[in-house]
DNA sequence: ATAAACCTTAGAGCCTACTCCAAGGTCAAG
DNA sequence: CTTGACCTTGGAGTAGGCTCTAAGGTTTAT
């Protein structure tokens, strides 16, 4: 039996949250004392690991509740069910990456095609990159950058 | 010269979407027409296109602001600057991007440890690692899934 | 002249996951 | 019996980027 600030402590997570997630229909306390106060449970605090690992895996909350209202009542699911939402959220993370990789990329070459240095950016060529009309840019200026071209890749939007 | 709708069209955005840039401090009209139609020129849009494009490479629009308002007073400054607004994006962009390797992982495991077949839940390997409060999982179930241990690394949090 | 297509404004709503606040009640120690 | 740490509630605020609505004015084509 643990207080809310108890539990909290020993899943570290604040208590607001707990009572975030009990307003949201993912974990009530399975009882309360008389003047109010919440009563979790183990089986409660179970409920809240269980929360946790499925958002350590990149589940949103009410994907978490879908989870566990299927944990409930496993035997009304097949695994197929299960197994879709995870492929589901893993072709979702993976779109996710595939994004910020391009992200990654036409940063890194920006980066890359800047000088960094402490004079004035009058000819810098990210904000000639993200100026220009073209896609490409030519990179070759008066403080010491080497020459370079660099594209922005219209495709990533 | 472009009313509203004609620059939507045009940068493929909503006029909606231009009138919030606007209320955000992104992008006014040049103008107004008597009646008060908005009217953009073409260096509106030559700025328009500069949000696109920095928003493209994954700047956030208040991000954006800076980087707009430092190109309109580049003299004042450094490239050092610039350099260091796109490789702090990089190091966010790469922080998120590994973190989603993470959730990745973890997925792939538990979809890997999955039958997915069309019989109960009951013993379905994923609900197992979500309940399961040791991060290690046996797999070995009745409904024709291959042996296989998986683990959830709780350090992905 | 009138209908369709366009424009205006202020303001609300959505999504996610908290986080914080105020005003007050409860509990254990000293 | 008071102090301090804990708990209660409802509700507002945050970030980010739109998106939509209502109620009305303007332009353009027929």
């Amino acid at each position: 039996m643990y207080r809310i600030g108890e539990l909290a402590d020993l899943c570290e997570v604040k208590a607001d949250t707990l009572r975030f997630y009990e307003k949201h229909g993912l974990l009530s306390p399975s009882s309360r004392t008389d003047s109010g106060y919440r009563v979790y449970t183990d089986a409660d605090a179970a409920r809240l690991r269980f929360i946790l690992r499925a958002k350590a895996v990149g589940f949103t909350l009410s994907e978490i509740s879908e989870l566990l209202s299927i944990d409930l009542d496993k035997s009304n699911w097949a695994c197929a069910d299960v197994k879709g939402m995870v492929d589901l959220k893993l072709a979702q993370v993976q779109a996710k990456i595939a994004e910020l990789l391009h992200f990654q990329t036409s940063l890194q070459s920006l980066s890359d095609a800047c000088c960094g240095g402490p004079r004035s950016a009058e000819h810098c060529s990210i904000l000639e990159a993200l100026e220009s009309s073209t896609e490409r840019v030519r990179v070759e200026h008066d403080h010491g950058a080497t020459d370079c071209t660099t594209t922005l890749d219209k495709s990533g939007n």
